[in-house]
DNA sequence: CCGATGCGTGCAAACGTATGCACAAGTCCC
DNA sequence: GGGACTTGTGCATACGTTTGCACGCATCGG
């Protein structure tokens, strides 16, 4: 059916390898050789099966990134930012969802060795450190996000990020500051949350467990989150929320309950998404760098896939953006 | 390295087209035999290679799906949608970003077919019908969406859908409503402009060329936009926006500039993204059935994977919904 | 007791490419 | 003028599977 290196072969009247080693241009072949060789694969509309060559080579310049679920903005930027820079490197990306589902990410995780990716990217891996007893199982190089139990590992610096968000809250005056969480099993978020435990501490505020409420991430859940949080007897005067998009279905409960933000309540998200700074009122938040996330993980899998020795875990600096979502306390409490 | 078909059929003393069999489950391979296969291969992590057996049965079960933005929610949700039902089907999905340059589509593109792929769903394509001249460039299925020049395509109903946006609108009395469109190479951006201004037409209202300012879909498009038109003498009192992305931008603008929505002005989105309902105010804008449409995109590849002919390009309905960010004609102006 | 049938397995070819090695012819140098 | 080297090409094998065909053996029916 489609046109093979034999049939060009046979047009051509060499043999196949001399084919292979022109279009390759291999130096032991004549330029007129080559000429009428590329001319024939030309005309005939040849395109080398990468699928064979893969097979021979051992290599398949692929990668696979398993995602837990790609319409969450800062994810989907994460994923481009992998994908341009395998491009770069010659890589093809394959994308699977975990939907956060360990067994769905194993699965992808296999699927992905079955196709002989070179390496994979697993964001926000439900399996993390877990992937040290499967070397055997997988044996081909894994990198994760903030994971520390990890080698191979690229992190945003959670610990201290969180801390500037909250330290920012109390410096304000606040001190009823909640915390909207991710999944328990987001190593992330339990990152976000010690330091925030470890804030209120430092002040002197007591926690309370009220305070602390668990999302997942999306619109949704921010919104649900402070719905309930606004039924306290005691609500808070301010929220530190797990992402951007969770901080910003908490803007959008608390103003269909008609709380002025920042006057009454103050929020704080984490991400720094593009959409943050159009948020109404732009949205004070934690800045990740995506893009450079992106770069080194891609970079880190590369280092592994050539050398296996000699790879560091990384974390990448993260910045606190100040705009109009989060401002003093409020007189009247 | 990784162990092989041959590895298994040697520590199993048998041919290793007995271990082939065997762990296909061939009806002629005795019990014990396959029991003793299967046992070994779990034991030494054998793990197939599709490479190779895509090689022989010449189908990789890998799909490619060339994106412009996956950062945009709307088709990082499609891009979701498609990979669900490939898997669901036994198909992985190689993903690549076009940046919406025919050059980098055209290259994602070959990369597919060079890597074997069944088919190609690309998503705001740059080629559109081009695609049919290069049939023998490119011998496998491609799929389009909103493309009504090519045969294989599943659109929304976008002339539907931005007539009811913008006849909402001339309803509420408004008659200086501006477009912020995408990029003229947008297939469904030509849809809704038309729709716009047959409807303008219909009820007799003049059109005006500054009312109609190109975007490119993204937030700060959508930003820049409305700052071009709240800067004209006769600035509009709606504006309908190509997607919500860009209607968010506006949005943020008005905010910005102290303008009030829907008081001063009214805006409309299309697609409806989780977000639009999370505006402030929630976003009044036409809805797109994502899921569905990837479902649908998936089908229609796979159809004509299966039997090219008795393909049929696909409309998909859309519907307006109606929010908060749309209201009567200012009375003072 | 012999041909037919069924069962379990192996051989070999194929998929499309890359590449080490060998070989023939030409060139060069002393 | 003959060995050494260069140049251009082909042969064979390999990558890891699948699969048509054939083969040996046991079973069975007549």
């Amino acid at each position: 059916m489609t046109v093979s290196i034999k049939d060009i072969a046979k047009a051509a009247d060499v043999s196949p390898s001399t084919v292979s080693r022109a279009l390759s241009d291999h130096p032991r072949i004549s330029d007129e050789t080559k000429e009428r060789v590329r001319r024939l694969a030309k005309e005939m509309g040849y395109t080398p099966s990468l699928l064979a060559r893969s097979l021979v080579t051992q290599d398949t310049a692929t990668i696979g990134v398993v995602i837990t679920f790609a319409s969450d903005p800062f994810l989907a930027h994460l994923v481009m930012s992998i994908e341009k820079m395998a491009r770069e490197k010659g890589f093809s990306v394959l994308l699977s969802s975990s939907y956060l589902d360990p067994d769905h990410e194993l699965e992808a995780v296999s699927a992905f060795h079955g196709r002989r990716t070179r390496g994979i990217i697993v964001i926000g891996s439900q399996i993390d450190a877990g992937y040290l007893e499967m070397r055997d199982r997988f044996p081909l190089p894994i990198v994760l996000t903030n994971c520390r139990t990890y080698p191979y590992s690229v992190s945003t610096d959670n610990t201290g990020g969180a801390r500037r968000a909250v330290e920012h809250l109390t410096q304000l005056g606040h001190r009823r500051i909640a915390y909207i969480a991710n999944r328990r099993s987001y190593r992330s978020n339990l990152d976000r949350l010690t330091s925030y435990e470890q804030v209120l501490t430092e002040h002197e505020i007591l926690a309370d467990k009220n305070l602390i409420v668990e999302g997942d991430g999306t619109l949704q859940g921010g919104n649900v989150a402070a719905k309930t949080l606004l039924s306290l007897t005691h609500p808070p005067t301010a929220v530190f929320c797990f992402n951007d998009m969770t901080a910003i279905g908490v803007l959008s409960a608390l103003q269909q309950a008609q709380v002025q933000v920042p006057d009454q309540v103050s929020v704080v998200g984490f991400d720094d998404i593009e959409l943050a700074s159009h948020c109404c009122p732009p949205l004070t938040t934690v800045r990740q760098p995506t893009d450079l996330m992106g770069q080194r993980l891609m970079q880190m899998l590369l280092s592994l896939i050539q050398s296996p020795e000699k790879v560091e875990p990384e974390v990448l600096p993260d910045e606190l953006i100040l705009r109009h979502s989060t401002g003093p306390i409020p007189v009247s409490i």
